[in-house]
DNA sequence: TATTTTGGAGAATATCAAGTTTCCTAATGT
DNA sequence: ACATTAGGAAACTTGATATTCTCCAAAATA
C-alpha cells in the first residue's frame, strides 16, 4: 500500500504545478524585476504580480526578501562563464583563436541580460557580499582561467612571448569589454551590436598580438 | 549707513560658521557615509550626527537627501579628471609617454575613494541618470578625449600605426585598470598599491606597443 | 454532499526612515 | 536684564513596504 502513495493523489485540491516550477517562475519574475529596478526599489507586491501568484504563495516558496534575491540572481550566475571548445581552438592559428574567443566573451558579457546583473551585482555587493564572491568566482575568474590557459598553452607552443599570461588576460579582457560595458551600465550607451562585438574582438586580437609600433 | 550694514552683526547669536562652510562639511560627511553604506543603507540620521550638525541644520541647508546625493558627488567629479603636462610628455619617447599617461590613469582610478565613487553611481545611476550623464561627461570621456589626443599626435607623427586612435584609447584604459577596479568593486580585493600601478602601467605600455607575438 | 487542501485577493501589522516641528540652550546686541 | 537669532536633541508625522493573517473560491476525494 505504500508503494501506491506516490502515485494516489491526496484528499484536497491539488497543486496547480509542482513547487520546483512555482520557484523558477518566481526566480524568473524577480530577477526581471530586480534587473529594472534595483533592489530596494523592487517590492515583493511587484514581483508577485509579474510571476502570476499571490504573495502568500511567494511567502511559501521563499523566505525573506533577501533570499529571493540571491536565488534569483545565484540561478544564472552559471551561465556566465565562458568556455570555448579547445578542439576548435586547435585548428586556429593564434590570431584566429584569440578572436574567436574575445568574440565569444563580448558575446556573453555584453549582452544586456549579463550587463544588467552585473550591475546589480556590483551594486549590492555590500548588502549581499558572499553573492559577489560567488559571482566573482563562478564567472569572472572562472572565465579568466580558461583565458589564462590558452595563452599560457600558446606560450608554451612559441605562439607567444609573455612573462605572465594571467596578467595578459586580465588586460585582454579589459581591451575587449571594458568600455563597451562601463557606458552602458551608466546608461549611456545601448549594448554593442553584433557586429560591433565581432569588429572590436578582431582589433582586439590585432593590437593584443603585433602592438601598434609602426 | 546702509554702507554699514555689511559689517554690523546683527542681533541674535551669530552663525557659527557661514552656510557654505557647513554645507561642505555636510558634503563630506554624507559622501563618506553613502560611500561606506550605499544610497539605501544611509540616512539623514547618520549624515547628521557624522557631519556633527543637527538635522535641523541639516535641512535648512539641504532640501532632500536625493539632492543631497548629488551634491556630494558632484562636488568630487571634477577631481577624476585626468590630464598629464604635454610639456612633459614631450620629452619623452613613445613608449615612456604611455607609460607615464598610464600610471596617473591608474593612480586615479584605482584610488580607493575613486572606486567607491564610481561604485556609487553605477550603482544609483538608475535613480540618478543625470548624474551619471554628467560623472560619465567629466570623469569618463573627457579624460578618454585626452589619451585620444595624444595617440593622435602620436600617431601623426609617425610614432604609431592606428586605424582609430578613439577605439585604441579604450582599449588601452580598459588593459590598465578593468581588472583591478572590478575586483576591488565586488570586494574581493583591495585597492592596488603604488608599485602594483606602477608595474601594470609599464606591461602596459609595452603590450600595447610590441604586441606578444614572437 | 461533505470534507480537504490549494491558492488568490488583499487587509492588517510592524518596522523603518524621511522630513517637520517643538522645546530648550547658547550667544549676541540693546 | 531683555529681545532676538542660531542651533542641538529628540519627539512626532507620514509614507513605504516587508511580512503575516483572514476570508473565500476552486478543485479534488470520499
Amino acid at each position: 500500500m505504500n508503494v501506491m502513495d506516490s502515485t494516489r493523489r491526496p484528499r484536497g485540491r491539488p497543486q496547480a504545478r509542482p513547487d520546483a516550477e512555482t520557484r523558477h517562475v518566481i526566480a524568473e519574475a524577480a530577477r526581471a524585476e530586480f534587473m529594472a529596478n534595483g533592489y530596494a526599489s523592487t517590492g515583493m507586491d511587484a514581483v508577485a504580480k509579474r510571476a502570476g501568484v499571490s504573495k502568500k504563495t511567494l511567502y511559501r516558496l521563499v523566505p525573506t526578501k533577501a533570499a529571493l534575491f540571491k536565488a534569483s540572481v545565484a540561478d544564472r550566475i552559471d551561465s556566465f562563464l565562458l568556455a570555448v571548445d579547445p578542439d576548435i581552438l586547435a585548428l586556429l592559428d593564434i590570431e584566429a583563436g584569440i578572436e574567436r574567443i574575445l568574440h565569444e566573451f563580448g558575446r556573453l558579457t555584453l549582452a544586456v541580460d549579463t550587463i544588467a546583473i552585473q550591475r546589480l551585482v556590483l551594486a549590492e555587493s555590500d548588502r549581499f557580499p558572499d553573492l559577489a564572491t560567488d559571482f566573482y568566482a563562478a564567472a569572472i575568474v572562472a572565465t579568466h582561467t580558461n583565458m589564462t590557459r590558452y595563452l599560457t598553452r600558446m606560450r608554451d607552443e612559441g605562439a607567444l612571448v609573455l612573462d605572465d599570461p594571467h596578467v595578459a588576460a586580465g588586460m585582454l579582457r579589459g581591451m575587449m569589454i571594458m568600455e563597451p560595458q562601463r557606458a552602458a551600465m551608466l546608461g549611456q550607451r545601448g549594448a554593442p551590436t553584433e557586429s560591433e562585438i565581432a569588429a572590436r574582438a578582431t582589433a582586439c586580437a590585432r593590437l593584443f598580438l603585433h602592438g601598434c609600433r609602426p
